[in-house]
RNA sequence: GUGGCGGUAGCUCAGCUGGUAGAGCCCCGGGUUGUGGUCCCGGUGGUCGCGGGUUCGAGUCCCGUCCGCCACCCCA
């Protein structure tokens, strides 16, 4: 035997036996973007890596050392796509999408890429559904989208979860209030450890992640803390009340949480968490919130949007968790079972002409004996059975009597 | 990337202090059975993750490596 490849560290096969699960979620995001308006986009799995570079920020995790990025054998800088986001609006401005009606409302449902350490719900190829309406700063369009996904989880039976809200400002009210966070953080960098104070030296916004983890003394000092709820400008301030209020009416739930702050650069105002169910720490199973400037900054005209980005693995993982039970997987129509002797010539026949009318149907090629063959059919879910002898076939269908019948007539019985 | 735990049949796992691999499920066959379910009998299937070392002898001990899981970190 040769050497076994195995597939690559964080990757995952979606085997047969999963697709029903797979399905099921996949055809649900479907239906309700259908129902929301979306319409679906794709893009190319690898793009400029300036896309991703420009947009998400240097000082990000994901460009820090979660790109899978090469260069192909033009000396062109490529990258794998670690996001839906960012593309989608790069093809918005691409397509002159901005010229037709606004908004415009886009999903893709897409595998994405990062390079980071694996685990349960961590994945270095994951799918993800991102959900994008771009071209309006309506707040009742960010209330919708989120009412979206609530609903979304609602269908697919997963129920322990919650949703973190928070807005962090815009172009206007977020600098003055970077200045006061500084300030205090520089103020007050005798009570901080070293991993905040390291945050507050490359991105203070998120010297409140982790809250939990941190020393207790440094989680005291740190809700004395500015947050950027207090520093809002009224044009922010306004805009997030209206998000609520349209949430409260669609009666979604969600808790205010004040410092969470997105892992990407390009967010402004409203910024959300859905979290699960999951045991492990990688129970945030969507996330999302506007990008008023992205599309400006890839050279469109300025145009505000929002979306988040849904992973359909950890989907899984929140219906499993929940007790979500499997759908029952589509049995096919009809298979055959051969008597020994009798002539499979004709019954290849038979599958051809009912395949043709729509009757999904099949027969053994294992050599199975007759009683494997009928075990074979219940493994498959056949509608029904046909047992066929030498010049005669017994049609059986659970739970209703055998009827015999000639050759001749099979075709013409089974079809609809 | 760092640290901890783990890796035995397709799946879930057993294998005591080193003596040369087992169960259940699955799959295949036979029998039973008023039909494809149940039950009974039998069978196929293993580079013990991979490589090296210690030893008369390694699934078992040591080192390296790969993969998985957990924590840190971050997120989907």
């Amino acid at each position: 035997m040769s050497e076994r490849i195995e597939r690559p560290r964080g990757t995952h096969d979606v085997v047969p036996a999963e697709m029903a699960r797979w399905r099921h979620v996949t055809d649900e995001i479907e239906r309700l973007c259908a129902l929301y308006g979306y319409r679906r986009i794709l893009t190319p799995a690898f793009e400029d890596t300036a896309l991703f570079a420009r947009t998400s920020g240097g000082g990000s995790d994901v460009v820090q050392k979660e790109m899978y990025t090469f260069t192909d054998r033009s000396d062109r800088s490529l990258t794998l796509r670690p996001e839906g986001t960012a593309p989608i609006c790069r093809a918005y401005v691409e397509h002159g999408m901005h010229r037709d009606p606004q908004p415009q409302k886009l999903y893709t449902i897409a595998p994405m890429y990062r390079y980071g350490a694996p685990g349960r719900g961590r994945y270095r190829e994951h799918w993800q559904a991102s959900v994008e309406a771009i071209g309006s700063g309506d707040p009742s369009l960010d209330a919708e989208l989120i009412q979206l996904y609530d609903t979304l989880l609602g269908r697919l039976g997963v129920c322990s979860y919650h949703l973190e809200l928070n807005s962090i400002g815009c172009r206007d009210c977020r600098p003055s209030y970077l200045e006061r966070l500084r300030a205090w953080l520089a103020d007050n960098d005798a009570r901080l450890d070293a991993h905040t104070r390291e945050k507050a030296a490359t991105s203070p916004l998120r010297v409140f992640d982790n809250f939990l983890a941190k020393p207790e003394p440094v989680r005291e000092a740190l809700t004395e803390a500015p947050t950027i709820g207090g520093s809002l400008c009224d044009a922010c301030v306004e805009h997030f009340r209206a998000v609520r209020a349209d949430l409260d009416a669609t009666g979604v739930a969600y808790r205010l949480v004040p410092t969470l702050v997105r892992g990407l650069d390009y967010y402004s105002r409203t910024t959300f968490e859905f979290v699960g169910p999951m045991e492990n720490e990688n129970s945030t199973i969507t996330g999302g919130g506007r990008y008023d400037y992205l599309v400006e900054e890839l050279g469109g005209p300025p145009t505000p949007g929002i979306g988040f980005g849904a992973g359909i693995e950890r989907l899984l993982l929140a219906m499993a968790e929940d007790g979500v039970e499997e759908p029952p997987s589509p049995g096919i129509d009809v298979f055959f079972a051969l008597e020994p002797g009798a002539l499979r010539s004709a019954v290849v026949g038979w599958l051809a002409a009912l395949r043709a009318t729509g009757v999904s149907c099949d027969m053994d090629y294992a050599g199975r004996s007759l009683k494997g063959q009928l075990t074979q059919a219940g493994r498959l879910g056949a509608a029904a059975t046909v047992v066929v002898a030498g010049d005669t076939a017994t049609i059986r269908r659970p739970g209703g009597d055998d009827t015999t019948l000639p050759h001749e007539a099979v075709v013409s019985t089974l079809s609809p």
